[in-house]
DNA sequence: AGTGCAGTTGACTTT
DNA sequence: TAAAGTCAACTGCAC
């Protein structure tokens, strides 16, 4: 009997139905297609991989499905290891192309897609891959990047034509593939996934919020409002970096304030950083797993259990700290400043080793994109010797960002009856104090687990030390060589009129 | 009104 | 997207 044959679209960290390419390059050849999403068992316990992100995960599948719906077409979520799920199909169908999006992933994901390349030359299948926002997979280095990244991100927008395919009839077998291994209760607190909802926040930006983009992106509280909050929507793919960057053009093209040209330009600045550390981290993946310059290997080998839980459970006894460590685990989102400040404390300040605080936070961030967190956790925790140090000083920050002490005591219930300067300098309450506010220093609220003037300088005497080594310094050079931008200063910058 | 001085601010350098 | 140190210029104030 002659198996019926039918393309594949695969659906990866690219949930949307606009601006698909291989969605779009499925419907230019019509007939029968399965377009199908993966739980891989291997993936969902995974360190990387948390509930909240199965979570918006589906939601992002079932409005997907709705969208489809009225085209007869349906998105099948099927529990299984993608190599399996092949296998299986190819038993009862024949399986011509697979089209999918290059993904810039995490190892588990990268081995994956490489059995799955063996896979298909043994089946005589084609697998078609797109390139992902621009990135580029084999390149040797930066020459040329930026007019690359730009090329891509001004081509029109891919609009796949839904009526030119039919969905395939699952075969039977595959039916107990479709229950979504994932609790179906909706855990509050977090940004919803879902190209609607995508779309809400960055409409929502760039029509209102974006003024005051550069002027709160280091606050708190602020942030959370003025930043456009698309970062999941990009990490999940139910937005791409075309449709932000062609959005964010238009609307720069008119404007005539000069703050708020200013504002939407350091935005699209910020996008065009994506790509680039993406590309970064597409060039040396083994980044997840090792110290981005080896040299580095010899510092930071003891492991202190007690401090590295008092930092993932928010008691280290300093309130910016715990407040944000607490927020990102209720809400999944931290602006910039207080992510790096988190990753300072962890590396510098209790001087341990990055890789389980990369794992928490990446469980942690709703908007997890291994390509943004492995370069930034390198940088931050100093493992390059390329980059300038910056220890952060937590008490600093807070006197600078949260002068009210407004995101401490939010986060931080422990020390909202304090008044402000004891919320933010808790330790330095007096026998007098204590009383006045029913606070027990080291009771209610932890001291500090460190004395940061100390580890300060330890941090800084160590690392400034390591930059001057030798092997330091040439490795240092070959990854410059590799991942610098130097086709021209400002390469972020863009510009619109004359 | 000019001088001395402590304290502040900002640019720049060092770690 | 750092923090701390240095130094000169400046400010406010007392005398």
């Amino acid at each position: 009997m002659k198996k019926e044959s039918l393309n594949i679209v695969w659906f990866k960290r690219d949930l949307r139905l606009t601006d698909h390419e291989p969605l779009y390059m499925a419907c230019q050849q019509g007939g029968k297609v399965l377009l199908a999403y993966f739980w891989e068992p291997s993936l969902m316990k995974d360190a990387h991989m948390d509930s909240r992100l199965l979570q918006f995960i589906k939601e992002s599948l079932l409005e997907m499905q709705e969208t489809l719906a009225p085209y007869q077409l349906r998105v099948e979520l099927l529990t299984g290891e993608v190599e399996d799920i092949l296998t299986e199909l190819s038993e009862q169908l024949d399986i011509r192309t697979i089209f999918s999006y290059q993904e810039s992933g995490i190892g588990l994901t990268f081995q994956r897609d490489l059995a799955i390349k063996k896979w298909v030359k043994s089946r005589g299948v084609r697998w078609i891959e797109a390139k992902m926002d621009g990135i580029d997979r084999g390149r040797k280095n930066r020459s040329g990047w930026r007019d690359s990244m730009l090329r891509d991100l001004c081509k029109p927008i891919f609009t796949p034509d839904f009526r030119s395919i039919q969905s395939i009839i699952l075969p039977e077998s595959l039916h107990k593939r479709r229950e979504i291994p994932i609790n179906t209760q909706r855990v509050q607190g977090f940004q919803q996934g879902g190209e609607s909802t995508a779309n809400r926040y960055l409409n929502g930006f760039l029509k209102k919020r974006f003024p005051d983009y550069l002027t709160h992106i280091s606050k708190p509280e602020a942030s959370r409002r003025s930043c456009a909050r698309i970062s999941p929507y990009l990490a999940w793919g139910n937005l791409s970096a075309r449709q932000v960057f062609q959005k964010s053009m238009y609307k720069l093209g008119e404007l005539k304030s000069h703050k708020e040209k200013r504002a939407l330009e350091g935005f699209i600045a910020r996008l065009l950083w994506r790509g680039h550390f993406i590309q970064k981290f597409e060039m040396e993946e083994r980044i997840e797993f090792e110290n981005m310059n080896a040299a580095y290997d010899t510092i930071r080998l003891d492991w202190n259990e007690e401090a590295y839980m008092a930092w993932e459970e928010g008691h280290t006894g300093y309130p910016l700290v715990d407040a944000a460590i607490r927020c990102v685990t209720e809400t999944g989102y931290l602006n910039f400043r207080l992510r790096a400040m988190l990753v300072s404390f962890l590396t510098h300040h209790l001087w341990l080793d990055w890789k389980r605080g990369a794992h928490f936070l990446a469980r942690m961030f709703l908007d997890i994109e291994p390509g943004i967190h492995y370069p930034q956790f390198h940088m931050q925790a100093a493992t390059t010797g390329i980059h300038t140090l910056r220890i952060y000083n937590p008490v600093k920050q807070s006197l600078e960002h949260d002068q009210e002490a407004v995101f401490i005591k939010k986060w931080v219930p422990e020390l909202s009856a304090l008044p402000v300067h004891l919320a933010l300098k808790p330790w330095e309450a007096t026998h007098l104090e204590e009383k006045l506010y029913h606070f027990r220093k080291g009771v209610d609220y932890p001291m500090p687990i460190v004395d940061i003037s100390q580890t300060y300088q330890h941090a800084q005497k160590v690392l400034w030390e390591m930059k001057e080594k030798p092997e330091v310094k040439s490795e240092a050079s070959r990854l410059m060589a590799k991942h610098v931008n130097s086709d021209r200063k400002n390469w972020a910058k863009v510009s619109v009129g004359k």
